[in-house]
DNA sequence: CGGTGAACGTA
DNA sequence: CGTACGTTCACCGA
């Protein structure tokens, strides 16, 4: 394996390449060209960056990276420290202070502490205390001189491959497992990039079709806009005599409403609402109302034109590790689309879908997690939940729901009973989670299967997750951590190595949805893209088990299908 | 004008 | 009934 850095400096697109053997720079077509060479080349490469993100340039160029070392990626995974620019990742990796870092131009603006603000030369990339100057970090530094005197950009290069080098010592250090995730994360980072650059394909038409049946059709005027927002309230307000000028998006003003059609509730929420269904039209239609107007406002006309290209893409930022326990989140309605949106997602002229998801995903990493044999055979059924309730004498149903009980903390409820059943039949697993509750619940860190740390109480450092106060919720918070955190390293492992294995189809990863993945697919290569996709799955779950020595005991399965609209998928 | 909480969409 | 996230809205206080 090769170790290349790469950095691409803005807004010029100049880019450098640093090896010890090997540097090079140029424009982006000269480096894409070079990229492209050295991949093709016997030696497969590996490319250090400061962060997945800098290689938007290149990627939006066509550029396909392979191999990738993400140091702001590998730094958060070593910290549990959301915060990873190049001056957090330098300071964690030669043991400074960040707090003494030379400020940026818009940090700290009334911070009149000591600060270590002078490079120690001109061309020199550090201060005197061994910062990175504050210029250099955002980028000025080395685009000043471009594009006639690429030295600069070099440096910052070399900079990342030291930096990368000292990354993967370290976690080097704590075994195989912690190394393994930080490539995969590195992967799940550089997977972003590209789904920000695909965007999620849009039948147009359909999805208008669908926003005027929930918004009314799109306005030629603010005032009619206006005009038809009176109408949709209306639907509500003339279900309560004397109460027509309530204003709808007001909850307290709702309560009152509600009230006035004998309805007496603490809050407006759905939930809560539900059980009035029956009681009075007014409690249907204000739900009917408000899923309306989560479309108008949310995802009407608005959202279409702003986030759904020319090319009838829907495209928003993608982050590969959210800030508590490591799961992908992204922009613009890609996470959260109303399902009733979903058939308005489709595939392009000649092209399929291949649509997978993982099945019962957290009981089966609690097995995993845990090394509980009793709870790892459970996973070789296909329904998880079978052979728990055989066990427990107890329905299917309610073992399901002791199971979840168990992994979410909950608390209300009548899974008592198998509860105690569980602990029983399966006490590794269940002594695991008691455990990491009671960690969580004491303010100490706990670690996911792959090495992640996930605090529960703040740390000195700014920027961090913000934990929950109580120590209870603290409890339920690391609790589901380490599950959720856990299933978040094996799915981004299984959507690295389809995007690793499907390339060759013409396949585009064009959504991650935490257990879920849109693959999209030229229709002639679809079946063999979906086999794929299921094999990459016993792959990738076979590598990330063997990292604790669990590859025999843990079974992970896939829903795999193949379809034109989102919506097509089993219920 | 910026911050906060309610509400609700997804898993 | 548990956790996480992103988005919009009204309200609050400066």
């Amino acid at each position: 394996m090769r170790t290349v850095a790469l950095s691409v400096s803005l807004p010029s697109g100049y880019t450098a390449l640093w090896s010890p053997e090997h540097v090079a720079s140029g424009g982006l077509t000269e480096v894409a060209g070079l990229v492209r060479e050295l991949q093709a080349g016997p030696v497969p490469v590996r490319w250090v960056v400061w962060s997945a993100g800098d290689l938007r340039p290149l990627v939006e160029a066509g550029v396909r990276f392979e191999r990738l070392w993400d140091c702001a990626e590998a730094h958060r995974l070593r910290e549990g420290s959301w915060r990873a620019g190049p001056q957090e990742v330098w300071c964690a990796v030669h043991d400074l202070d960040p707090e003494g870092a030379p400020a940026g131009p818009r940090d700290d603006l009334f911070d009149f502490g000591e600060r270590d603000d002078t490079p120690a030369a001109p061309e020199s990339l550090t201060t005197p205390g061994g910062y990175l100057r504050a210029d250099a970090v955002a980028g000025r530094w080395q685009e000043a001189v471009l594009p006639h005197d690429p030295t600069r950009l070099v440096q910052w290069a070399r900079a990342a491959f030291d930096v990368g080098a000292r990354q993967q010592e370290a976690l080097a250090t704590r075994g195989p497992t912690e190394l393994a995730t930080a490539f995969s994360e590195s992967a799940a980072s550089l997977l972003c990039v590209e789904l920000e650059r695909f965007g999620l394909p849009i039948d147009r038409a359909t999805m208008s079709d669908l926003i005027t049946t929930s918004a009314g059709p799109r306005p030629a005027s603010l005032q009619a806009e206006l005009e038809h927002r009176a109408a949709r309230d209306a639907t509500v307000l003339r279900l309560v005599p004397g109460q027509e000028r309530t204003d709808l998006r007001n909850p307290a003003q709702v309560r009152e409403l509600l009230l006035a059609a004998g309805i007496d509730v603490p809050n407006t929420r759905k939930w809560t609402l539900e059980a009035f269904r029956d009681t009075h039209p007014v409690v249907p239609a204000l739900l009917a109302w408000r899923a309306d107007e989560r479309i108008a406002t949310t995802y009407g006309w608005r959202w279409l034109d702003a986030h759904v290209g020319a090319d009838d893409r829907l495209r928003g930022r993608w982050s590969a590790c959210d800030g508590a326990a490591g799961r992908m989140t992204a922009e613009n309605g890609l996470h959260n689309l109303p399902a009733a949106l979903r058939p308005g997602v489709a595939a392009a002229p000649g092209h399929r879908f291949v649509r997978a998801d993982l099945g019962q995903i957290e009981p089966r990493v609690l097995a995993a997690v845990s090394g509980d044999e009793a709870f790892m055979a459970a996973t070789r059924a296909q329904d998880l939940y079978a052979p728990v309730a055989e066990r427990l004498g107890v329905e299917r149903s309610v073992a399901k729901v002791a199971v979840l009980a168990a992994m979410y903390g909950q608390r209300s409820g009548t899974a008592g009973e198998a509860l105690a059943g569980l602990r029983r039949a399966y006490p590794i697993a269940m002594r695991l989670l008691e455990e990491t509750a009671e960690r969580g619940s004491r303010g100490e860190s706990v670690t996911t299967f792959g090495g992640r740390a996930v605090h529960t109480a703040p740390r000195a450092e700014r920027g961090m997750q913000a934990p929950p106060p109580v120590a209870a919720a603290r409890g339920r918070f690391a609790r589901n951590a380490i599950i959720q955190g856990s299933a978040a390293e094996l799915f981004k492992a299984w959507a690295a190595t389809i995007r690793a294995t499907t390339a060759d189809l013409g396949a585009e990863i064009v959504l991650c949805l935490h257990d879920e993945v849109l693959v999209h697919v030229p229709e002639e290569a679809a079946q063999e893209c979906a086999q794929r996709v299921d094999q990459a799955l016993h792959d990738a779950a076979r590598r990330w088990l063997a990292l604790r020595g669990r590859d025999e005991g843990v079974r992970f399965v896939a829903d795999v299908s193949v379809i034109g609209r989102w919506s097509e998928a089993k219920g």
